[in-house]
DNA sequence: CAAACGATCGGCT
DNA sequence: GCCGATCGTTTGC
């Protein structure tokens, strides 16, 4: 049920971004259990990628996590608001990372309405619907950056459940402008809401 | 030490 | 569709 370690611990990121689609995110934070389907994912993949935090190997404090090995959780802040939630991928001394950008809500779903929205009135299709959103909605923190997700009583982990990931599109990474050609590059991967998938009639 | 910069979101026009 | 919020990280002087 839970992902094994060989499942992170493979180089070919843009595989595993692929492969996580359809997978669980699981979160046990404040005693509350929360749960998506992923349903969105990009790849960023050191050393020649620009858009990625660790382009050219370069390591800080903030990226040392994605040189870790597979199944870390790298969390940092985005715009001085948003925690972007990331699966380390690949061997040690191998900056790769998945960015988890979209869930579809399953277990859970008052805490992510309580988390979001504050009792606010909105639609649950805002729940988890980015990669800030999500975070939110999941209790998804920048303090839980270099959590080991392969641990038991982690408060964090990713599941298969045997759900499908369906018909998959891929596309440019989202808001990376800045990072020249790469930003072209195909490695956005995320479930075709057109054609059916886990339950249509 | 100062300043620019985001792997975004929500409110408003 | 546009724009401001907001702050840790990084880089430059």
């Amino acid at each position: 049920m839970k992902l094994p370690p060989e499942f992170f611990l493979r180089s070919d990121v843009l595989t595993v971004a692929r492969e996580l689609l359809g997978k669980v995110l699981i979160t046990h934070i404040d005693g509350v259990i929360t749960a998506g389907r992923i349903i969105e994912t990009e790849a960023y993949l050191a050393p020649d990628d620009r858009a990625c935090h660790a382009f050219g190997n370069r390591r800080t404090n903030r990226t040392e996590v994605m040189f870790w090995q597979g199944g870390h959780a790298y969390v940092y802040l985005c715009y001085g608001i948003h925690h972007l939630f990331n699966v380390v991928t690949g061997f040690e001394n191998e900056a790769h990372a998945v960015l988890i950008r979209a869930l579809e809500p399953l277990e859970g779903v008052e805490m992510m309405r309580e988390r979001r929205f504050k009792g606010k009135k909105r639609s649950d299709a805002l729940l988890a619907n980015g990669p800030g959103a999500l975070s939110q909605a999941m209790g998804l923190h920048t303090r839980l950056t270099g959590t080991n997700m392969l641990l038991p009583h982690s408060p964090v982990w990713i599941e298969d459940r045997g759900l499908s990931a369906g018909e998959i599109i891929a596309g440019p990474r989202i808001g990376v402008d800045y990072a020249g050609e790469c930003a072209l590059w195909p490695w956005r991967f995320l479930v075709d809401s057109q054609q059916s998938t886990v339950d249509s009639p």
